[in-house]
Order: C-alpha cells, then sequence, then structure tokens
DNA sequence: CGGATCGTTGATCAACTTCAACGGTCGTGG
DNA sequence: CCACGACCGTTGAAGTTGATCAACGATCCG
C-alpha cells in the first residue's frame, strides 16, 4: 500500500494514532509516473507537493546552453516539487521527469496549507523536515563550493549508495555539476 | 530596543498579540558581540539559535590547507548557528565570529524546543522560516553550480546589495567560493 | 611611525571542460 | 527476430577558466 510509506514516514518524526492516520490521508491524491513523463515542466507554477512511495525522480532545470541541471533526486521517502514555485505561487524555472516508474502522493497547496492548520502535528512534521532539508543542503553547498570533483563523486557515493546504482554516470554528473566525462575518469582512478 | 526588531520579524510571519510577545520573550538573552570576537568554534556543540538583531556575523569552516569558507553571513533580521549541530546535538565544523559589533537575541536548544511545544504559533513562524530558507538555499546551490565566477558575484551584488557594501572583498570571495584576485579583476571589468 | 589588512596586477599553473571519435548495450519497429 | 538508432560510457587531445604565486601600493589604526 502506498499510502502506508508517507504514514510511516510522518510516524518517524511525530507520532501518529489510527485517527491522525484518516485525518491525513484525504488530504492525499496518489500519482502514477511512467518513465520520462513529465510532472511538471519549467514556466509552470508548482501546484502541488509530492512525496515519493516507490520509484526514481529528478528536478533539474536547463541553462541558456541548453544544458540540464539537476538539483534533486527523488526516491521512496522524498519529497519533490519546485520550492520556490509553490511556496510563492510563482512560474518556476525546474523541469521534473522520472527516471523510473514511480508512485506519486501528492498535496495541493491549498490542502497544504489547510493540513497545517488544522493538524498541528503535521505543522510540526514539515518543520522537522524542513530543518533536515536545511541540514542537508548546507552540506551540499559547503561541498559544492570546498571539494574537488573527485571529492563530490565520493561524497555522492558515500551518501546515496543505494541511489547511485540506479543512475546513469551522466545524471550524477549533471548534479555534481561536473562533466560527464570527469566522473567516467574518476572511476577509473578509483578502481585502482 | 533590540527585541522589538525580532518581534517585528516574527510578526510579518505570524501575527502576535501583546500578550504572546511578553510569553515569547522570556526564551531569548541578549549578548553583544564585539568585532572579531568568536560566537562559536569548531568542535563545539552549537546549543543556541542567534537572532541578529544589529551588526553583521560570519558561519564559516576552515579547510585542511587553512583556508577559511563561509557559509553565511548574518545580518539585522537573519538567524545564525551551526544547525547541524544545533539540531543534532552533535560537534560542529563551524566556527562563527562577528565582522562588526553586532546583538544578537539567543535561544537555547531546551527553550526552543519548550518554545514550539508550547506556543503553536512559534512552529508555525519556524516552519514559514525554514521553507523560505529552503528556497534561497535552493537557488545558491543552483548558482553555484552552473553560474560563472562573473555571474555568481553580480548575482550576490544584486541579491544583497546593503551588504556588499559592509564586505572587504575577500570575504564575498570566500562566500562565493572564488579567489579574491577574481574577485578583483571582475570588478575591474564590470567598471567599464 | 610601523604593522596589519586589503586590494591590484601580472605571470604561471592546474583542474576540469570541451570536442571528437569509437564501442557496447538495449529496446523498439519493421 | 533482426537491425537500426538512441543512449551511455570511454579515451585522448586541446582549450579555458579561475587558482596560485609573488610583488607592490594604499589605507587604517594603535
Amino acid at each position: 500500500m502506498t499510502t502506508n510509506t508517507l504514514l510511516t514516514h510522518i510516524h518517524q518524526k511525530v507520532p501518529l494514532t489510527e485517527a491522525d492516520n484518516s485525518l491525513i490521508l484525504p488530504y492525499f491524491t496518489p500519482k502514477l509516473l511512467r518513465r520520462r513523463q513529465y510532472l511538471l515542466q519549467e514556466g509552470a507554477i508548482c501546484t502541488h507537493l509530492s512525496f515519493v512511495a516507490k520509484g526514481l525522480v529528478k528536478a533539474f532545470n536547463i541553462d541558456e546552453k541548453g544544458i540540464e541541471h539537476i538539483s534533486l533526486f527523488g526516491s521512496e521517502g522524498w519529497w519533490i516539487s519546485d520550492f520556490g514555485s509553490f511556496v510563492n505561487a510563482v512560474p518556476g524555472m525546474l523541469n521534473i521527469d522520472a527516471i523510473e516508474d514511480t508512485e506519486l502522493l501528492m498535496i495541493s497547496r491549498e490542502n497544504y496549507e489547510e493540513l497545517l492548520q488544522k493538524i498541528p502535528k503535521m505543522e510540526r512534521y514539515f518543520r522537522i523536515l524542513y530543518q533536515n532539508s536545511l541540514v542537508t543542503k548546507d552540506k551540499r553547498l559547503i561541498s559544492s563550493i570546498t571539494d574537488s570533483a573527485e571529492e563530490k563523486y565520493l561524497g555522492f557515493a558515500n551518501n546515496f549508495p543505494q541511489i547511485v546504482q540506479r543512475l546513469p554516470q551522466n545524471l550524477i554528473a549533471s548534479y555534481l555539476g561536473l562533466a560527464p566525462e570527469t566522473i567516467s575518469r574518476i572511476r577509473k582512478r578509483q578502481a585502482k
């Protein structure tokens, strides 16, 4: 059951009763995404937060040279959106599409706001979620400024061992801001 | 009054009554920091969140070559901490010190947790605060991966016009992950 | 006055990108 | 079921951006 993934995930941060569960679930709608299917395209307003129950998606922007820069992967247990666009109800520059067939649970902005108002536990859940996201984003930012190409790659492989295996190297390269060839050479060096 | 800065700041996100004000303030303690004075050093556990009521501070880590990498500036209206260390009560790798004489309002982890539990408006305030922080961090991350040195500098100067003027160029360089000489050359080019 | 701090400029250097060519694998349509 | 194209990774060579190194000048402040 895909909703269980979500409830378990919330429960890890905020204890839920059965009553809570049945209050929360109606706010979400499930959605299936086929490999390569878009969830969001540049210029659109991001109207939903999406919880990835199963599968793998990527969020990316495209620069003036037409090159994709992946800012985020989302696999089981991760939330994905163009957060800036969602929060401010403003057109965004992110695209989101599926790397694997994936199952999502989505919540609209209106439902999100209502959920936070009506169920304080959810306000708390998202506060904690965002708190943790900030910590990991801080680390990534420091890494992107401080680390060499090799350190970036090893750090990523270390932090996301399960995801690395599901990703082609060129997507990892895009996420790390490196050329695909650089990843290839780093791996070769590492093989020794 | 330095506490007004804080209350105003909270009020912008969550309406407060006079009663709220007097509930909230006791959780905070003021602190003065002289220029160059440390608020936090590498290896210590960050025990407080600090709201900058006046002045300017920087948070930075030091790499194995002894080079400072600034991850965050804090001026009036910003919160500063080693967030990872604070949240997980774990020794951190950030240093924080004052660039100008500054006035802080600090809250301890215990008080923070209690404040969130007792005053739902504050749970909401921090959820919104973190939400916004995530949006700006996302932008900075994309910039650090996508942009050239010149674009990074111009983006920073554009986003923080007031702060740029208060900062020596070498600190801006450190924040952007550039060499000070590079900033100097960019500025020269821009002067035309 | 004298040291510390900051910015500038030029020369060299290193890391990583870009470009190009090639080989392997997979999946889809004929 | 095979063949072709898309996609992905590899390797080598050349090019570029920005870092590093070094010397110098200016300003500020104790």
